[in-house]
DNA sequence: TCAATATTTATACAAACGTATAACTATTAG
DNA sequence: CTAATAGTTATACGTTTGTATAAATATTGA
C-alpha cells in the first residue's frame, strides 16, 4: 500500500536558483515582468511558489537577478567567438557581426526579454547600471574592432569619426536584431548577417563581404 | 451651506475616449500592460473606474483601441511631413530620414510603448496585422524614395539589391531610433539625424548630406 | 541508526485585480 | 418646467496577486 516514494526531491541551491531564474525569463519574454507571477514561475520550474521565497527574499529580488543572469549569458554568447589571438581585425570584425546577427543571439525570445526589462532598468538605478555597462562595453569592442581593421588597411580616421562609425554600426546591428528578432519570418536566415555586412562595409568604407583569411 | 456645484461633467464620448487611450498609453509605456490597471487608468484620466467599462466592454478592448490609436498617430507623424510634391527625391528622402530621426518620433514614450506592446501583438492576430500593415508601409515608402533618389542620379538598381538597401536603411533608423528612445541623455541632438544620414548615404551610395534644395 | 537541519510543501492573509450592477445626476427634448 | 436619457459615480463580488508562516520531509553527520 504505502508506496515510499519520496515526495520531492532536494537539488543543489545554485541549481534550484537557475531553474527559477530561468522559468522566470521565459515568462518575462512570454508576458512580461507583471506577468510572470511567483505562481506560474513555480509551476513552470516545477516546485511550489513557497519555494522561491526560500531562495529569493522577494520578487523584486527574483527579478533583479534574472536580469544580471540574463545580461552575463548574452555578454558572454557576443565574447565567445573568438579565442585565436593572430586572426586580422578585419576577420574579427566579421566575426563579431555575424556572431550578433545570427541565432542565438538572434532571438525571439531576447528581443522580448529585452522588450519586458526596458521600463524596469528605466527605473531601477542598479539595472540600469547593468544595462550601461553592457551596452557601452559592446559598442567599445566594436569600435575597436572597427579603428583595427581601418588601420590595418591603413585607413586614417579621427577619434569622434570614428565614434559615429562605431555608433552608426551599433544602430545597424542592434535594427537588424531588432527585427530579426520580432519578426522572425520575414527574413531569410542569412540574409540579416549579409546585410550587416554589406552595410556596415559600405559605413566604414572597408570591404568586409570577402574574406580572404580562413572561416574558423 | 449646500453648494449647488456640479459633482461631475458630462464630456462628448469621442473626448472622454481620447483621454482614456491617452492614460492607457502614458501607463503602458510606464509600466507595461499588465500594470495599466484599470483603476490607475480612471485616475490618470480623472474619472473612475467604471466609466471605463460604459466606452469600453473590457479591458481588453480599451487596450487594442489604445494600440490602433498609438500606430495611427505614429503614421501620421512620419507621413505629414512632406506636402508639396515638386521636391526632388533625394530631399524628401532626406526629410523623411531626418523626421524620423528627431523628435516626437524619437521619443522615450514611443519605444517604451513599442517594447510594451510586443508581446501582445504578436499573440493577438488583429493587432499582429496592424503592425505588419504599418511596418510593411513604413519599408515600402523608404524603398521607393531611395528607388526614385538613384534614379534620378541615374544609378541603376536590381530590384531585389532595392530591397536590400530598403532592408538596412530601416534597420540603421530602427536601431537609432530604439538608441535615442532607450538612452535619451546618451547623443546630442543633431547627431541621431546626422549619423542617420551619413550611414544611408554611404549605404545607398549616394550622398545626402550636403542639400541644394531649400529646406522647407 | 538517529537526531539535527535546511529544503520543500502546505496553508493562510490582506491587497489589488477585472468585471458586474445598482444608484445618482447632468443634460437634453418637448 | 418636467420627464426621459445617458453619462458618471458608487459599491460589490470572485480571483489572483505578493507575502508570510507553519508543517512536512529529504538529506547529512556523528
Amino acid at each position: 500500500m504505502s508506496e515510499n516514494e519520496p515526495k520531492f526531491r532536494r537539488e543543489p541551491a545554485q541549481q534550484r536558483k537557475e531553474a527559477l531564474i530561468e522559468a522566470t525569463l521565459t515568462l518575462i519574454a512570454e508576458q512580461g515582468i507583471r506577468g510572470a507571477t511567483v505562481r506560474e514561475i513555480a509551476k513552470r520550474a516545477e516546485v511550489t511558489q513557497g519555494l522561491i521565497r526560500h531562495y529569493f527574499s522577494s520578487k523584486e529580488e527574483l527579478i533583479s537577478a534574472a536580469y544580471e543572469y540574463h545580461m552575463k549569458v548574452m555578454t558572454q554568447l557576443t565574447e565567445g567567438t573568438d579565442l585565436q589571438a593572430n586572426t586580422s581585425g578585419k576577420t574579427r570584425l566579421v566575426r563579431f557581426v555575424e556572431s550578433g546577427l545570427t541565432p542565438p543571439v538572434v532571438d525571439p525570445r531576447a528581443v522580448s526579454l529585452w522588450a519586458g526589462f526596458l521600463n524596469k532598468v528605466r527605473a531601477d538605478a542598479q539595472m540600469f547600471e547593468i544595462h550601461e555597462q553592457t551596452y557601452h562595453d559592446f559598442r567599445g569592442r566594436l569600435e575597436a574592432l572597427i579603428g583595427e581593421a581601418l588601420n590595418e588597411a591603413n585607413i586614417l580616421i579621427t577619434p569622434p569619426r570614428l565614434r559615429s562609425l562605431a555608433i552608426a554600426c551599433n544602430a545597424v546591428m542592434d535594427g537588424l536584431w531588432m527585427e530579426g528578432g520580432a519578426l522572425p519570418d520575414a527574413f531569410e536566415p542569412e540574409e540579416l548577417p549579409r546585410i550587416g555586412l554589406e552595410s556596415i562595409s559600405a559605413i566604414i568604407g572597408l570591404e568586409l563581404t570577402q574574406t580572404t583569411e580562413g572561416q574558423s
